[in-house]
DNA sequence: TCTCGCGTTCGGTATCACAGAACTCCGTTC
DNA sequence: GAACGGAGTTCTGTGATACCGAACGCGAGA
């Protein structure tokens, strides 16, 4: 677990032993898990277990379905979720916008804000296509292989750039993959220039992204919103026209949160 | 906060009180808290507050936002919530019929699951209207006076109901409001017999919901899908053919998640 | 019927969560 | 510019308590 902001010492040991529970039943997905399971995961006696679940479960972060009680992740996180959502009013105000980009496009598109340099995405209207993509919402994604990580990359400094991009996840997931920090940072030279970003099957086979950056009333990066669809969707003849429409909604949510700097 | 399932005995101090302090952080809005506002809230001392926030942000329940560090709820929330949603199957399913129903009517539509006789709202699809229903998913709604609940409600017993029903939450927010047990009873009856419920500004002013019920592959009662809108949108002409539309849906996703007590 | 494995209860003990005091670092005021 | 107040942070002692292990009850298979 990366420690984003505080560090290891100076906290509670119980309510990181309670959290970690939560990652336990949040990766066993649908089928939950028992009690005993939950004690070897996590290393600890049935009872200090069954204490700290009963905790979770009593303000709804665990659901206990019976019978041999399995525990699943509860409603209470969706409420949270829900409000978090809300709460992020760049999310609040894009999200008419997002609608419309999938319903132009018929692809998946997807908002993400700044968090430190590294996309985070907050929101998610999936396209008409069969395929659905699995893009969990809330967690740090790759910076250097998502339309949206590039985007915002872009809008940063070289030494920062260098900061944020971890070497040792300058892997080839495929052929395009870009493998050198010398490699991403010529790219990004790219995306200043025109204004959007493409990820052209570098974080997974067959998978084509764009994505632009969004401006807060300050000039600075806020997020950045993208579309993604299928290679064999997004043949090379409408690549350049999807370009210019994602660029042109970023402008349109940028304008929305106040950035005057266009026009 | 009530016991959902497990009694207080057993729990775990410090846990509860951190989930306690993100709902204090969730109250607060979006302006967040200062550290000595939680601790103040808690009623703790501000190393304990500090020491608890930290671990629950360093696992992303929790966001510090510097300056003079206030504290957000976290993006890990938005990636539970997200994790819940997509773990449940019937929101899956139900999801695009939302957007058809919401389509067709113009009005804001949401499903509801029957936990233990109470509405839970999953999902939401905001209607076309300017005004925004301020709906929170994931928490026990009001069974009484809201469509969903009213639909759920109805296939239950009435001895059932009677347990289920707080005889305190049973005020008058409006004039319409249902006040007694026997109000609610009889209006039951009316609900069972055309198969779906109106709330008739009873929950609020102004504001009509129309709520049908979904049934499980076992005949089980699964939850409710329901449409909200304004008095003045919804008239005397259109209500009939409103009803038959969300009784129509209901059954559709019945149908979907296996129900084959329908034809 | 016996047994195994599960969830649950309970009591003792070492841990560690907690409070409080001390400290630093602002911004404000006199 | 010094003094002040209020903020966040660090540190330490100690008593509450989180944890463990053992025992119990129960249901499902064998």
């Amino acid at each position: 677990m990366p420690n984003l902001v505080t560090s290891d010492r100076y906290q509670v040991r119980s309510v990181a032993r309670a959290l970690e529970m939560l990652e336990a039943v949040g990766e066993s997905g649908e089928s939950g898990l028992s009690l005993t399971e939950m004690a070897q995961r996590l290393d600890m006696a049935k009872s200090s277990t069954m204490a700290a679940a009963r905790t979770l479960a009593s303000f709804g972060f665990l659901r206990i379905e019976a019978p041999g009680p399995r525990y699943h992740l509860g409603f209470a996180l969706l409420r949270y979720g829900d409000l978090v959502a809300q709460m992020t009013s760049l999310g609040k105000i894009a999200l008419p916008l997002l609608h419309e980009l999938t319903e132009e496009t018929g692809l998946t598109s997807r908002l993400a804000i700044n968090e430190e340099g590294y996309p985070v995405f907050i929101e998610r209207v999936d396209g008409r296509g069969s395929v659905r993509f699995h893009t969990p919402l809330g967690q740090r994604e790759s910076p250097h292989s998502t339309g949206a990580g590039k985007a915002i990359l872009a809008q940063l400094g070289e030494e920062q750039v260098r900061r944020i991009v971890n070497p040792d996840d300058l892997v080839a997931h495929t052929a395009n993959s870009l493998t050198t920090i010398d490699a991403v940072l010529s790219d990004l030279k790219h995306v200043q220039l025109v204004g959007y970003a493409i990820d052209n099957e570098e974080g997974a086979e067959g998978i084509i992204c764009v994505g632009a950056p969004i401006f807060s009333y300050n000039g600075h990066c806020a997020g950045a919103v993208s579309v993604t669809g299928l290679k064999v969707d997004i043949t090379q003849r409408v690549i350049g026209p999807l370009c210019t429409t994602v660029l042109a909604y970023s402008e349109k949510i940028s304008a929305l949160i106040g950035n005057v700097r266009l026009q």
